[in-house]
DNA sequence: GAACATTTATGCATTTATGCATGAATTGGC
DNA sequence: GCCAATTCATGCATAAATGCATAAATGTTC
């Protein structure tokens, strides 16, 4: 076997790989958690090594030159190794102390996992919990997160998917709010998802006549739409045990009751640490 | 784009593949022009960035862990990634200065090669080159050498091959040896490669009796070969341009001529590099 | 079983790399 | 066109990694 191939550093390879996908040196300074000279500095010596000039310092902007294009392809598929080494590593670890990210929706984050995670904390204080309540769904594939709990099905077949009774959710209004109407939907604000206009049509073949200009106040945010419906300023859906647990809020149209599923995943490399095999069985059987 | 997946030293990574590959962390260490101890630190920061015991310290060995052998597998990629990488910029590099390696066999290394580089050394003073005269042939995808000369047609097709004219070859012995044994071929011993044995049927076929074990003195370095012959030990193949300069040597069955076919090699990527690509024009043009 | 050759681990001086603070240049927004 | 926000480059004090020398332990060979 030859080394020469290994003579270069591989941590400047890694340098040059942030700097060409942030596109700036501060980018990766950032994405690597070092200081933006230091990023500098090494991607300046990757170059000297190499005998190649891999940006162009056209003003402030760096612009990768034909043979930095070239190599990112490589360096690229080092990251993806590393990106795999890191998943499985951590699949191998069987050391309970650590750190632990979790992901879910807004509502779920704030009503479910709290009960969930004082458990944890109680039982294993050694494990650091992190909740990532994002609305978009973060990615496991890129590790943004361990154990992710989702409201669908996952396509991607490496994960580990283990799905829990579903969660029954209705619409609800504040009950002063309700008064205010008369009780009559169609009268009523409606307070939703960007993009669930459509739900209108569903509660029209339930008998409810509401039309789509309906929903005024649209949200990515589910406890900003909640938020709203506290506050008396239109009807919004939230699951059932969560908004029976307010008083001030009254049930809107009970027939209208659809499912949430509920999916718990995680990695099937990272299901393997025991860190990771401890949280995920405590949190399915909580949610169970 | 998550970065979790660079967090961990990307050297590190290094350190443990060349361990793993080399059994020991001293045989890293030399591969790796590192000392033995950085080599041990580093695979154990590693072992603890990653929270994973890579090997099994049982007495002096280092014994891969199942976790080892696992991530192993995904590190082998990151390495032929940066094998790739260091390829790759040597082609885009455009300086003449620096280092370059040329493979060839014995005889070509000492006795075509020297007025090459005697040339290359005065038209271009700030090319470095190294000689790699190994007897087995030394691997360009493995990057040994940029350059190699060879005597059989390359089978890997990202190779860059120029067939240059074959040169003749003919078996010499010392004129006084000759002598000695009467001119007898008979008599004579033989000296050449190991496996070479089957050189006399072919021979036998040109009306020359030659028995197998008529091949006394069987070498690998045919320099050591050359010297035997030079030495009145007997008969021994060359390059009829190197013989022929020789006073003391003849001529030994002037019928039987091989063919050596020669082929300058270079990777396809490194070939775009113009040190690379001013010394194989060079070569090429020399031995035409 | 003893001598030898290798291997890994440790302590310490030195080199090297990193981070911080700052300045200069550029971009983008209003 | 100006202001604010970023960006990259430089100097310097500090932190970190490296190499060397050496010891201890293990495998090998005769």
């Amino acid at each position: 076997m030859n080394w020469q191939m290994l003579q270069f550093d591989w941590a400047k390879a890694r340098a040059f790989f942030a700097t060409a996908e942030t596109g700036s040196l501060s980018g990766a300074a950032r994405a690597l958690n070092l200081a933006q000279p230091t990023v500098g500095r090494q991607v300046e010596a990757l170059e000297q090594e190499l005998d190649v000039v891999l940006f162009e310092r056209i003003g402030k902007k760096l612009l990768l030159t034909p043979a930095g294009l070239d190599l990112l392809e490589h360096v690229r598929t080092m990251g993806e190794a590393a990106q795999r080494i890191s998943l499985i590593a951590s699949g191998h670890s069987q050391t309970l102390d650590g750190p632990i990210r979790i992901s879910a929706g807004e509502a779920v984050s704030a009503f479910l996992l709290p009960p969930i995670l004082r458990r944890i904390r109680t039982e294993h204080p050694e494990i650091e919990i992190t909740i990532i309540a994002t609305g978009t769904q973060s990615d496991l594939q890129m590790r943004e997160a361990d154990i992710a709990i989702r409201n669908a099905q996952p396509t991607q077949n490496d994960l580990i998917a283990r799905r829990t009774p579903d969660r029954m959710a209705g619409l609800y209004a504040k009950t002063t709010y309700l008064e205010e109407i008369g009780h009559d939907l169609a009268k009523a604000d409606f307070i939703g998802f960007e993009g669930s206009q459509n739900m209108a049509a569903a509660l029209t073949e339930r008998g409810f006549a509401i039309s789509a200009d309906q929903f005024r106040i649209l949200s990515e945010a589910h406890l900003v739409q909640w938020a709203y419906v506290k506050n008396g300023m239109g009807i919004g859906l939230m699951m059932n045990e969560v908004a029976n647990a307010d008083p001030e809020i009254s049930r809107v149209a009970p027939d209208f009751e659809p499912a949430v599923p509920m999916w718990v995943l995680a990695h099937r490399e990272v299901k393997t640490s025991r860190r990771v095999r401890v949280v995920y069985d405590l949190i399915v059987e909580a949610l169970s």
